[in-house]
DNA sequence: CCACTAAATGAATGCCATTCATTTAGGACG
DNA sequence: CGTCCTAAATGAATGGCATTCATTTAGTGG
């Protein structure tokens, strides 16, 4: 597609605006595809304050009021780059690695791509899977991984969603302030609390977020592969 | 505090408004605890997408622009409300309990809790603890239990954080529609997937997701109590 | 060829958090 | 006892937001 050529008015500073007279255009301009990839690059770039439908619509040369012709909300488009995150999670090692390994590979891997996202965990957590095929794909790959493993079927699910749980909100931890645990004028109160962030401080370990994770997700793949028959 | 008399105009159906003429009154009307309180109930009263600044101030007879002589923002009304909330989480069975014991009963009480204040969850995830005196109470009685059981001080933290994260992760799941796991349609293209969704189904199972708490938080128990010495 | 429907614009609408000028009152200090 | 200073209320903006609606134009199926 050709850059629309300045036609008409005000030849000033802020190009490239909706441009485009009233009436349905020769050729469709938005889709749902376009909206998603729009959307995302966005996000990326003005974090999801800066995500509005008008900066959206804006990024894609077109009024507002257009994407309501492909999406019914706000909503609906956070829906649609979540299950377009879900493709980046890698779940390849369910077919080449032990299944302890794949765990672990699919684990961080899920909460890395959310904890840059993690306004959409709220959305995610209560979405229905029919309204998210790559997201879909993804549980059928896993369920698969766990099925092969030995894992009893009626299990399955149940420890899934316990490790999901898991790594939505240890995604939130990833984004959390380095200080968070200062405890400040109150620390003399809390001397149990005090004494374990400052022994914590004092390995001059990685980052806290990804030490908590490692721990928790060691002692859910331990827990779970104890079900394996 | 007896009702405010209605003293002036409109004497009809819409009554309690904030009646009161312009001016400092003669004691202070609104404080932080108030805020809290009013807040509470009427997020109980109408969600969080009800909870407005200018329903608050009307539930607190006063203009919206007075809640901000007591507070800065709506973020810090949901802080509020949230380290309010955070003392009613049981930690008491760190005081009677062996340790297992007390980190289910906590970890179930912390859950039920936030279940039903999910959107409470991305503002606790990031806070401060110091902007949270009744958080970092219960931080230290956490810490505390930890410490009596023989845990490591440098592991304490992070042992802590991996709990919390899963009890956030899994408040969503609490409020997830029964049928999220439909897949529909595409029901065909996921053969591992659905087969685990119905063999889950098959059970009379109670709560699909007090299931898959269960699961996860026995499993994080046994791979935490394996650290202590 | 004609009706129908899809897809755009642009102008509302209503809600929301927050700010500001203004008013009034209490308290500290002389 | 009066005079400032400051705290705490009102009410009127402000600017941003998602969403809706009437209108216009264009492609499509009978």
């Amino acid at each position: 597609m050709p850059a629309a050529k300045s036609a008409t008015a005000d030849p000033h500073r802020p190009d490239a605006k909706p441009r485009r007279r009233v009436g349905r255009p020769p050729s469709a301009v938005l889709d749902q595809d376009g909206i998603t990839a729009a959307g995302l690059q966005l996000v990326r770039k003005s974090g999801y304050d800066g995500f509005t439908m008008a900066a959206l619509a804006r990024l894609l040369n077109v009024a507002p009021s257009a994407l309501y012709n492909h999406v019914s909300s706000k909503r609906e488009v956070l829906v649609l780059i979540q299950d377009h995150l879900t493709s980046f999670v890698d779940v390849s090692a369910f077919e080449t690695e032990p299944w302890e390994q794949a765990v672990r590979d699919w684990a961080w891997s899920y909460r890395d791509v959310f904890s840059r996202h993690t306004p959409l965990i709220p959305v995610i957590a209560v979405l229905p899977v029919a309204d998210a095929p790559k997201t879909l794909a993804m549980y059928e790959a896993v369920s698969a991984g766990f099925r092969r493993a030995g894992f009893p079927q009626e299990r399955i699910i149940s420890a899934i969603v316990a490790l999901e749980s898991f790594i939505f909100g240890s995604a939130y931890d990833v984004t959390a302030p380095a200080d968070i645990f200062d405890s400040g004028s109150l620390a003399a109160a809390t001397p149990n609390f005090s004494a374990a962030v400052a022994s914590l401080g004092e390995q001059g370990y990685a980052n806290q977020a990804d030490v908590a994770f490692g721990l928790g997700l060691e002692a859910l793949i331990a827990g779970f592969g104890a079900l394996r028959r």
